[in-house]
DNA sequence: ATCACACATGGGAGCGCTCCCACCCTACCC
DNA sequence: GGGTAGGGTGGGAGCGCTCCCATGTGTGAT
């Protein structure tokens, strides 16, 4: 069978078996050269890979996954597009970092786009059927039931960013808590005394635990917290100018806005400006995320860092142990890692 | 063999044979009736998708790979993480359009990072090897050897943005010529009369283009085109600003910046501020991508926008066409399509 | 020299699917 | 009534690989 050239359109490429006829050896001996087994002489080794390169032979993926039972790749989950996670640099830095971290290996990314509920539980049957050995999920909501189900299925899986404070799932976040806190000491040490939040949506935890930080904050330093401070967004701009507006409204004496994130600050910018504010003079502002627009804001906007493209590195260095796990799945289960990686305060003018 | 519940760790989804079993018939038929071929009874039919949903079956796609000789996945080819594609929109507004063409199919979308020239091509190798049915290719040099070992394996791809005007592969561009005719004939309305312009790396075809726009709205209004009112950038920030600088340099006189991305516009814009000149007062700057950062500079920064979600949508959809096209690889070479979409000027403040 | 054991190697048996050919049965024709 | 289409169906033959067992071949111990 086969000549030894290409043959016709798409199917063409040479098989393990053309590379053993190649070298002179049997299949299994290709097979181990390929996958860096140390059972080969070294005389053999040479000549296989000498007809590998000869023949151009790379292998089959499909037919490797099939037999083996495992696919080299995995999945980073997208929600919805609609979400934040596609505007901003959310999506490009997390994506970067996963990139960064499977370079070193041979793994390939596949992207998901998943919907609503129906369409993640189906989700889960899909990446079950072998299509990828583990998953990263972004940008997951408090009710999410796909990170259960692959937690059913025993599919390795990182989340980015914890559900709640007892994340069964091995996960990865930045600090909320401590760049919250250190937002909120900043405004404190620069003199302002009347500090309001905007919050993104609170069944975000991580969006609950930068209120937290907030509120911390102001107590350990004797200051109230009274509940006209905080205003509630749902991470866009449009809502942060909501919120801003209200908190205009029933505190027009506040001189800091403390906001969970760049672009709800970008929001309330607008606001306070057509409320004839001046910033900082008359009210301070900090975002979160420390994103492209905090940069290029009037003025340019303080804000907290998230090591995110970190954040895809850690997460995919995660999910790889996890895959490379051997142990029974219980013990496998005690084990899981969480990961929290520190944020930074970033000065500008706003503050 | 096996029982009919789940077997152990990882392995034991049912499979094709396992739902012929519970549904009483053959192989055969139930890959009929799972890839909806027509030759099937309707109440086998019935019979087969109610053993499908008992035993919640999903094909295995490495085996159906294997057999079919089709992968029923694309990729992406994402270039080296530096280059300018990360940052900024593109990527994820290429990827969204990507993700959504995609939703009406049952495609999935691998995505590849490709470093230098060795890289990719030994990436043509891996691609080939029957990774996927076709390649989406972003941000591509005048002399990346990619494209053409993918057209020499015969790998249907398409391409964003050309390369050169005799573009060989499949393409869908913005109008970048339209475009920056629209933004600088915008300032000549304006009654600007001293209009510089700032490009990106020209071995881009679209800063190329971008260019030849620029001096074609001039040529055409009856203005010279001195070559000391050209600086040329790298779409970069840092690199805006040294264009800029450089322009000041040599023409203290220049009343208008047509900058060829909001990134550069971004550092032209820091350079103007510093050198005292008001904007637009005194200098009228216009970009290109109406990026997030074009609303919330100040001031917002009137920008020539690319829809590139929708590029991303149309280059997968081409690509679809090119990979179910079956007529001879000849046949296939000619008409392939080269889409150009409209861009549009939005006008803001600094304009 | 003899046995044992380790290492190196060949190749059969699948992995789960698609493709396709052979077969059966019914319907319709002459 | 015999012959002939076809639609509907079953299942063999792979796809290209990994896994693993059986088989060689060389070494050192006895």
């Amino acid at each position: 069978m086969g000549s030894g050239q290409p043959r016709g359109r798409g199917g063409g490429r040479p098989t393990l078996e053309e590379v053993a006829v190649r070298a002179g050896v049997g299949r299994g001996t290709v097979s181990r050269v390929i996958n860096g087994s140390p059972r080969v002489s070294e005389h053999t080794r040479a000549a296989v890979e000498e007809a590998v390169a000869e023949l151009g032979y790379v292998p089959n993926t499909a037919a490797r996954a099939l037999a083996a039972n495992r696919t080299d790749s995995i999945a980073v989950v997208v929600p919805e597009p609609e979400s934040r996670f596609f505007s901003e640099p959310y999506f490009s830095d997390i994506i970067h970092g996963v990139g960064s971290a499977l370079a070193d290996t041979d793994m390939q990314l596949l992207l998901t786009f998943a919907g609503g509920d129906r369409e993640r539980r189906s989700l889960a049957q899909y990446l079950s059927a072998h299509r990828v050995d583990g998953v990263l999920l972004v940008s997951v909501h408090a009710d999410d039931p796909l990170p259960d189900l692959l937690q059913q299925l025993e599919i390795p899986a990182v989340i980015s960013g914890r559900r709640s404070a007892d994340e069964p799932l091995a996960s990865v976040d930045s600090d909320n808590f401590a760049g919250a806190r250190a937002a909120v000491d900043h405004l404190l040490a620069r003199g302002r005394r009347t500090i309001a939040t905007i919050t993104g949506r609170l069944d975000v935890y991580g969006a609950q635990r930068r209120l937290d930080g907030y509120v911390e904050a102001l107590t350990e330093a004797g200051h109230p917290v009274p509940s006209d401070l905080t205003a509630h967004g749902d991470f866009t701009e449009d809502g942060g100018r909501r919120a801003m507006a209200d908190l205009l409204d029933r505190r027009p004496d506040l001189d800091a806005v403390f906001a969970g994130s760049d672009v709800m600050a970008a929001g309330a910018r607008q606001v306070l400006r057509e409320a004839g504010r001046r910033i900082p003079d008359d009210v301070a502002l900090v975002g979160f995320d420390d994103s492209a627009i905090a940069r290029h804001m009037d003025p340019p906007l303080t804000s907290v860092r998230q090591p995110i493209a970190e954040m895809g590195r850690t997460m995919t260095n995660v999910l790889l142990a996890e895959i490379a796990d051997t142990r029974p799945a219980a013990a496998r289960r005690l084990g899981r890692q969480q990961i929290v990686l520190p944020t930074e305060l970033v000065c500008r003018e706003s503050s």
